[in-house]
RNA sequence: GCCAACGUAGCUCAGUCGGUAGAGCAACUGAUUCGUAAUCAGUAGGUCAGGAGUUCGAUUCUCCUCGUUGGCUCCA
């Protein structure tokens, strides 16, 4: 029999027999023990199952248990598992449409005219537990296109079918295992028996590939590990996020609220987050002025025909709440604030001399977001962007956007964020403006995130019609990534309102736009800070930095002479003189999260000091109220600056 | 908008297989003056999300509406 060679992780090649399986592979390269842990091989750059036979020669790795390929290849097999289950329980009138693995888990989607319900799980999860008591082998089978269409066909499964007919090879693979067949690129488990630890989560309601025109699927969620401690730990993560839930925190920390009486997506700003909120304005308002930006303020509706001349009714009208009429004049809220910087724009004529022009607002807009969509303070139907357009020439581009990612960047890391994930969409198919102008633009975005250092992901097509974009996304403790930062070209806008300056050469250009968002949404941000700090915010942004507590009535007069003049030299101070034991007073701070209690006794009343406990539970020595003031100080600046955040 | 679940006092939750509701915390009143995560006692507080239907009787069953949650779609 011929040899060929594997060339290993390691460099080393290693010959093999044409013609053996992976498994007998790995007895020539692995441990016994390292045997045991492998469930699939990479063949070049393509993962195979330990049954998959080798021809040719080829790049070779194992793919163990404990690896990401691997915790995935697992999850692939649970969800074909549970699809069995299902089938097995509910008879075949239920079609199987898709079923994969996802970031955390798996699902599979099922068509069935009964909705399942949450109490089915269990004997989903125990039927699945027969299947895996049965140590079914996972085995793979490629039969032609034709061959696999008359079998999904006569086994009732139209999704199947539907999926085949797009596939252009004309040979496929299928995996059986027990009594379920699917069409499958695999690979899989060797057999059922791995799927050690599995639990089915959750139901929710999907569209037959993703669109909302056609069927709505039953998605069955579930998730998987190789153990049942690691099981075990990954619900225990997910009780622990949700105590950082931004909603939650809100509430108990009364950040914010939404009310049923107010409306949907309305957020209402209760003292202390109004505080909270004021602080990051009034640091980004600070940022923008050093970087060169001027402020503006404009109105929260406009003429329905200014919406009109701006494309926004025809783009972006099913976004836009309906028309007010006014003295017979229909108005309509903003959803964006553009319109009303270019309206500024053309008050007066332009000179290239001006540029950039660097325009900024806190614009409230109103968006009319689907009831479903709405979540807490990260997706709402009326927010604050802190919004800024830029006015330039296509020369400017690629400093610009290296200006904005910079100050962008900054802002992010003062706030404590510096993971977050990078995308660069690119010209979709319906677009406006020259392929010139696309291209400019796009490659003036890469170059800057380039010059910046950031890695980041194209996503080909998924820009606006009216520009290319840099989109930066952040993720909450549940793992669901939020768009923040976002930075768009536009050669739209300028040319629907006839933009123009004067260049160089005396004659009339038009001027490029850049839209930009950093914080993205006051609302969405502050839902993601609060999540962030699980509520703890660091002391320059606590909206109460101390609380003063007395011990006995005795120390009244020294604590309110202490609270006046913190508050005096600008520490955001609260005082809890009431006739409490000092415990429960430092049991409801502690709840607050209020960084710093300053308790006063007679000591302290002796010595004029505070004595000041921390939030993690220790004590910093005595000092005196100047001392304090002067502590506060310096961390409100440290603070501002970003210094300590890595 | 679509699928599913849920909605009981300010908060967290119990409860009623149909006979108009209960706890803890918070609030209020009083006592206590007690040095690092809950002092004790008392008082008050609910058209059980809203509406309609079935019923002698609905918070409980049915339907509709509103809202919330988890997804899908969409997005800052």
């Amino acid at each position: 029999m011929a040899e060929i060679f594997l060339t290993l992780y390691s460099g080393e090649k290693k010959a093999v027999a044409q013609g053996v399986t992976v498994a007998e592979a790995l007895k020539e390269l692995l441990s016994n023990k390292e045997r045991k842990q492998t469930i699939a091989a990479r063949l070049d750059d393509r993962l195979v199952d330990l049954s998959a036979v080798i021809e040719a020669d080829a790049r070779f790795a194992p793919i163990f248990a404990e690896s990401p390929e691997g915790l995935e290849i697992l999850r692939h097999s649970a969800a074909h598992v549970m699809a069995e289950a299902v089938l097995a329980l509910f008879g075949n009138e239920v079609k199987v449409a898709i079923g994969p693995a996802t970031a955390d888990g798996f699902y599979y989607d099922f068509d069935r005219s009964e909705p399942f319900s949450p109490d089915d799980f269990e004997r989903i999860e125990a039927k699945m537990q027969e299947i895996v008591a049965a140590a079914a082998p996972f085995r793979r089978e490629t039969v032609s296109k034709a061959e696999a269409i008359a079998l999904f066909d006569k086994a009732g499964q139209p999704y199947k079918v539907e999926l085949l007919g797009e596939i252009a090879d004309d040979t496929v693979s299928l995996y059986r295992q027990g009594e379920f067949v699917d069409l499958c690129r695999g690979p899989h488990l060797p057999d059922t028996s791995w799927l050690k630890a599995f639990k089915v989560i959750k139901l929710a309601g999907a569209y037959w590939r993703g669109d909302e025109k056609r069927q709505m699927l039953q998605r069955l969620y579930g998730t998987a590990f190789f153990d049942a401690k690691a099981l075990k730990a990954y619900l225990h993560q997910l009780e622990e996020a949700k105590k950082r839930d931004h909603r939650k925190l809100g509430k108990e920390l009364e950040l914010f609220s939404i009310q049923e009486q107010v409306g949907p997506g309305l957020i209402l700003w209760q003292p202390k987050g109004a505080l909270l909120r004021k602080l990051i304005e009034d640091h980004w308002r600070e940022e923008h002025y050093r970087n060169d930006y001027e402020l503006l303020f404009t109105p929260h509706i406009a003429k329905r025909d200014m919406w009109k001349t701006s494309g926004h009714l025809d783009f972006y009208g099913e976004n836009m709440f309906s028309a007010m009429e006014i003295e017979e004049v229909s108005y309509q809220l903003k959803p964006m604030n553009c319109p009303f910087h270019i309206a500024i724009y053309k008050t007066r004529k332009r000179s290239y001399r001006e540029f950039p022009l660097r325009w900024c607002e806190l614009g409230t807009v109103y968006r009319f977001e689907k009831t479903g969509a709405l979540h807490g303070l990260m997706r709402v139907r009326g927010f604050t962007q802190d919004d800024a357009h830029i006015f330039c020439r296509p020369d400017h581009l690629e400093e610009e956007i290296f200006n904005i990612l910079d100050l962008n960047l900054h802002i992010l890391k003062t706030f404590g964020f510096s993971q977050y994930d990078v995308y660069l969409s690119t010209r979709p198919e319906k677009y406006v403006g020259s392929d010139e102008h696309w291209e400019q633009a796009t490659s003036a975005l890469k170059l800057a995130l380039e010059k910046k250092g950031l890695a980041f992901e194209v996503d080909p097509g998924e820009g606006v019609f009216y520009g290319p974009k840099i989109d930066i996304k952040i993720r909450d403790v549940l793992g669901r990534a939020w768009q923040c930062s976002t930075i768009q070209v536009d050669f739209n806008l300028p040319e629907r309102f006839e933009l123009t300056y004067t260049g160089e050469d005396g004659k009339e250009h038009q001027p490029i736009m850049i839209h930009r968002a950093l914080m993205g949404s006051l609302e969405r941000f502050f839902g993601v800070l609060i999540e962030h700090y699980a509520g703890a915010f660091p002391v320059w942004l606590a909206p109460i930095q101390a609380r003063i507590m007395n011990i006995t009535d005795a120390q009244l007069a020294y604590a309110e002479e202490v609270y006046l003049e913190l508050r005096r030299a600008g520490v955001r101070i609260e005082k809890d003189l009431r006739n409490e034991k000092l415990n429960y007073k430092i049991r409801e701070a502690q709840m607050q999260k209020i960084p710093y209690m300053l308790i006063v006794g007679d000591k302290e009343v002796e010595s004029r000091q505070v004595t000041v406990r921390l939030r993690d539970g220790q004590n910093l020595p005595a000092m005196s109220i100047a001392e304090f003031a002067a502590l506060i100080a310096r961390e409100n600046e440290e603070g501002r600056s970003g210094a300590g955040n890595s």
